[in-house]
RNA sequence: GGUGGGUUGGCCGAGAGGCGAGGCAACGGACUGCAAAUCCGUGUACACGGGUUCAAAUCCCGUACCCACCUCCA
């Protein structure tokens, strides 16, 4: 079976076929750097990544390519209120999302560019869109160039809507504009801007709308035609169809797939607002671990809103550890198990129907289920093999626990020595304790297990004698 | 007004005409000195009302409720 995509553009799971044998080239938008990332920003990112991973192993050569919006009218409004220049507000909370992603293992992007270095290319495309007669500058002098929605037939045609048929914006501005659907490529600079924040153009200083960024992005790193463009789902519209209608009015064929993500919300009004910042991505991973996150994230479907719950996460950080502690347990029996094991047909079949994450989930845990059976007889072919196929899948998903991606300070080389420490400590008591259980003393056997277990220490017993965990 | 999505067992979460995905929780059993982990077993779930069909969570019609988006900002 070949691998099959909703694409937004016809309602359908459709084949997927490449424009070029062996090669995928995709684009997603990334986030406005105006505030720290919180858990629905990072599942985007998570979803997309996931996609990127089965390409890569199905063997595709993919060109992953997501921006990152820094500078837009939230960003100079947020620096400005909090007294900082808008280019350092970006920057940080740039580095806010690269250190939330990582902590979730989501690959780096083949390229990240930025809307602030392909300012040259916008105005390129907006002159192009000039010259076909799909755009024009402001009747105002503002400096504002619009793209003309009436000089295109098919706008509408992504999230099939008729103009008229759209609700009029009453509070808009028309200030220039022709009609009040048309959009800004192109905005002015205005006094009360920071001079930084405008960049020379034909029809004056200025910056760039933001829709006419991703497709100058777009077509600079993919060319003018595309495999798939993602994002979330509220960026159908207008932000993707103002994408489509400006690509497409200039010429360019752009992307053959729209793949959109669904939201992750909060429950209930009451909470969101006490939810709020525990949100962020740093303080959910104080709850539980980056591995634990993403599972989370995966075991949805990507298309399927998720409400999100702290419930709910711990549950699937539980869930997650049987697979992860089968894991150990065969590596503590066989040694290092490869990574590269086969996959199964029902996981293939699941990832293939449209990044089916939930039954690919499902048929890990089938798998599991297996290899514990084969644990309780000792060392064998079959565990190993069957231990490398989970291995395999999960990396699939990004979320084997071995992969380095995971690896972050507190596994470094202090923790290794801690850890060790902490492992000749735990060995002594566990010899008193062996002796006891020798003696059938269990009175004084348990007490040293509940003397450990409240140091947060977990004790079990194996066939290959007691082992301790965290 | 327009466009699209949703309502599944105690909980999370798949499926899209025909043997009850999977996980979490619970209960019973096996194993264990006791646990833990693991394995085996236990559920008559598809918002409501009609209809089509040998067969409907799944298709059709209607109803209710919920959600997203509708042109800088939404």
């Amino acid at each position: 079976m070949n691998l099959r995509l909703h694409d937004t553009a016809t309602r359908e799971v459709r084949d997927f076929v490449p424009l070029e044998e062996g090669r995928a080239g995709i684009y997603v938008c990334g986030l406005t750097v105006q505030s720290e990332p919180h858990v629905g920003h990072v599942r985007s990112a998570v979803n997309f990544d996931v996609l990127r991973r089965w390409l890569t192993a199905s063997g595709y050569d993919v060109h992953f390519i997501r921006n990152v919006t820094d500078i837009d009218d939230k960003i100079l409004a947020k620096s400005a209120e909090q007294g900082r220049p808008w280019y350092n507000l970006a920057y940080a909370m740039h580095a806010e999302l690269t250190k939330a992603l990582a902590s979730i293992n989501v690959l780096p992007p083949t390229y990240e560019p930025g809307a602030t270095g392909t300012v040259p290319e916008m105005v390129e495309l907006i002159e192009t869109l000039i010259e076909r007669g799909h755009a024009y500058a402001a009747e105002d002098g503002s400096g504002d160039v619009y793209f003309d929605v009436r000089s295109w037939p098919s706008y509408g045609e992504l999230t099939r809507q008729g103009l008229d048929d759209m609700e009029p914006a009453e509070d808009a501005d028309p200030r220039g504009k022709r009609d009040p659907r048309d959009f800004a490529l192109w905005k002015g600079w205005k006094t009360t801007e920071p001079e930084s924040a405008a960049w020379p153009a034909p029809w004056g200083r200025g910056r760039p709308g933001w829709h006419i960024e991703c497709s100058a992005m777009a077509s600079k790193y993919l060319g003018p035609a595309f495999d798939i463009h993602g994002g979330g789902v509220d960026l159908r519209f207008p932000h993707h169809e103002n994408e489509l209608a400006q690509s497409r009015a200039a010429g360019k064929p752009f992307a053959s797939y729209w793949m959109h993500n669904a939201w992750i919300t909060t429950a209930g009004e009451k909470m969101s607002k006490s939810l709020g910042n525990s949100l962020l991505v740093p303080s959910v991973l104080e709850r539980v671990r980056g591995i634990e996150l993403r599972f989370y994230m995966v075991s949805a479907h990507y298309r399927s809103h998720v409400e999100f719950s702290f419930e709910a996460l711990d549950e699937a950080a539980t869930s997650f550890r049987r697979i992860e502690n089968y894991l150990e347990r065969a590596a503590a029996l066989l040694g290092e198990v490869p990574a590269n094991g086969i996959w199964c047909a029902e996981f293939v079949a699941a990832m293939d129907d449209d990044l089916g994450t939930p039954a690919a989930v499902a048929a890990i845990h089938d798998v599991v289920r297996e290899g514990n059976k084969l644990l309780a007889d000792g060392p064998s072919d079959a565990l190993r093999g069957n231990a490398a196929s989970v291995r395999a899948m999960l990396g699939v998903l990004g979320l084997d626990p071995a992969d380095p991606g995971w690896s972050d300070g507190s596994s470094g080389a202090e923790a290794e020595q801690l850890r060790g420490a902490v492992d000749v400590l735990i060995t002594a008591l566990l010899e008193d304790r062996a002796q006891a259980r020798a003696d059938k003393d269990w009175g004084r056997a348990d007490a040293i297990r509940d003397r450990i277990k409240a140091a947060g220490i977990e004790i079990e017993d194996t066939p290959s004698g007691p082992k301790w965990s965290i």
